[in-house]
DNA sequence: GTTAATGCAAATGTTTTGCAGTATA
DNA sequence: TATACTGCAAAACATTTGCATTAAC
């Protein structure tokens, strides 16, 4: 469950050089996001959280989202209508592709955002630092169900 | 007032087409949500529209944004973290880009995106139907003010 | 031992809903 | 005139906050 703190994951290191303690609830959430392969929303995760710890709040996973966000240690998404979904940062940069159907989220790479980016910038005088890309539409699966 | 509901906008053929009534507080929501050039959130929509009609509610703010989002009249879009914004839609696709410190937003085209939809559509056999591109940043101005 | 973090419960803020009255077609 | 839409108030929902207790340093 520590796992998280090891020396590959610098997420001990993080909360150490800013003074934040690192508690076994802190250790857990870490843990089950990088477990989920991200997008999970605060709920999703409470939930399996408290498999593990049934003590733990809904309050301390709200607490902890904002303070890894503030850190830099997740991301936030904003994919259906309804929630955020957290995902643990990974040095790759990948865009998101979401089916309207079932939900499903497929990561993908993208190269061409990098010379967008400084095309963009350039004609709009900004300092981008962050592009996302979402597309939306229906995975095979769910296209192939709907003609049924 | 009624103007939203001339010949050049269709809006008043859409809510005919689909029986929906077109009441005085569905024309001044729409007129103010064009004037705006989009990106107002539900609660300052209410506070503009109180301004020529004290006696509209909030619910009938919301109700009718969801009217509008389910017959393609505007546009949801997910900005700032705290709210949603809406947009009337115009024929040109457009993406955007928002200013971290300002709040600003600048609409750019994107012709590369329709390539890259059908590109990544294949890749991953989705029926892509949407895509988004949102970059943050510093705009000009914010970034000569952080320096001073 | 200090102080930050937690759990709980209550508060907040946004969005939704039920229902009686009103206005549109 | 029939019924969809509105306004109001209450409900529902996710998220935040205050405070006493607990645990990390």
């Amino acid at each position: 469950m520590t796992d998280v703190f090891n020396q590959k994951s610098s997420a001990r290191q993080i909360l150490d050089r800013s003074s934040q303690r690192v508690t076994s609830q802190r250790a857990l959430l870490l843990e089950l996001l990088r477990q989920s392969g991200g997008h999970l929303d605060a709920d999703e995760l409470y939930s399996q959280a408290r498999k593990k710890n049934s003590r733990i709040s809904l309050s301390t996973v709200y607490r902890n989202l904002q303070l890894f966000k503030r850190l830099g240690l997740i991301e936030e998404h904003h994919f259906d209508e309804e929630h955020y979904h957290y995902e643990v940062k990974s040095g790759a940069e990948h865009q998101h592709l979401l089916c309207i159907n079932c939900g499903k989220v497929v990561e993908f790479a993208c190269p061409v955002s990098r010379k967008f980016k400084k095309d963009i910038g350039k004609q709009y005088d900004f300092d981008i630092t962050a592009v996302e890309v979402r597309m939306t539409g229906l995975c095979s699966r769910c296209r192939t169900r709907k003609k049924k």
